[in-house]
DNA sequence: TCCTAAAGTCATCGAACGCTGACTTGAGGG
DNA sequence: CCCTCAAGTCAGCGTTCGATGACTTTAGGA
């Protein structure tokens, strides 16, 4: 037997959640499912968690972004780095973002990735973007990020399924600096 | 009591059925809601169509597309006029290839995605795009066209959802006339 | 060594699921 | 008019869902 170790079965039933929410969808994932994954009983998510629908919450409510630091004009070659190259196999191999349009039909997840796009991708851009249309400017940049991220991971288009970094970065720099009316680099060291 | 119409009411159930998995999902739908929203019974459905799924495939493999005829330097500002301002009120609103992913969570869905985006989204432009890499240019810029709708639709960020076609139609033919190598215009007379 | 609080298990609830087959109803031809 | 066949209905199958609460097991302090 496991020993007994609350905070190490809550983070278990984390982990499986994460994963099953992502490659699932929230519909498509039972509490069984989740439990199975770590272990458990399923009766324990309702212990700790209150409900599926909580669990659900209060994995949506952390997702990381780390695009804060850095210079200025590598913000768009570090969205970029991780929004293709960065690891995500604790989301199902796909940004936590594009894993939760899985979930989007219910409006409370569609108002978490609303907050999450705006917060952390809009604004971020918005602050590069020069003119009296830079939000709008930055959401369409924010909007072909998501756009990669799907096409990528979910749809597997071909070409940019099988493309690195090196392939994207100066198409992206280069739109991003004429979206954003600013030069872009197209690396960054990260 | 309505008349006994067989043709009538498979319509009446393939339309409410497409509303329904455009807006709650695959997972997210029920036989007896889509059953319900048309005023017949659910054993209909079985009848009619065999099993969920196959009600399912019915659906998704008919979405209607409209960018082949008209001007080449025009077909973006189709694609855009499609993707943001085309009536898709039959699919929840949103472009039936974003209702998709919706149910993205199963991989006959994610293949009969891909080959819509590809067939008639990537190969079209990809005839206009130059160069070795044309196919990922093309994808490029159908990502972006994917994010576009997800952004204004699922999202819902504010500068988006607000803009008319007036707004996002420079920016796009600006960046897909560089991302194509040639020449876009940003308007369409269709 | 007991006792207790907490960690984990288990049986089970009522509701909803996809699906089936037997049934009822109604329109059209003889 | 009535018979037939298809359209439509209905009760219910077996299963799974989220959720509950009583139960058992274990760790640790008195």
């Amino acid at each position: 037997m496991r020993k007994r170790d609350r905070e190490a079965t809550r983070a278990r039933l984390l982990e499986a959640a994460r994963l099953r929410f992502a490659r699932e969808g929230y519909d498509g994932t039972s509490v069984r499912d989740i439990a199975g994954d770590a272990g458990v009983d399923a009766g324990l998510i309702f212990r700790y968690f209150g409900s599926k629908k909580q669990l659900f919450d209060e994995i949506t409510a952390d997702i990381p972004a780390d695009l804060l630091d850095g210079p200025e004009e590598e913000l768009v070659a570090r969205m970029v780095r991780s929004v293709v190259f960065a690891d995500w196999t604790r989301y199902g191999g796909e940004h936590p973002l594009v894993a939760m349009l899985r979930s989007s039909a219910h409006e409370d997840t569609r108002q978490r990735i609303r907050e999450e796009v705006c917060t952390t991708y809009v604004r971020a851009l918005e602050d590069l973007a020069e003119g009296d249309d830079a939000e709008l400017r930055a959401e369409l940049l924010s909007a072909w990020l998501v756009g990669i991220g799907i096409l990528r991971s979910v749809v597997a288009t071909p070409a940019l399924a099988g493309a690195g970094l090196d392939d994207l970065a100066p198409h992206v720099a280069a739109v991003a600096g004429d979206l954003l009316g600013r030069p872009m680099s197209g690396t960054s060291d990260a």
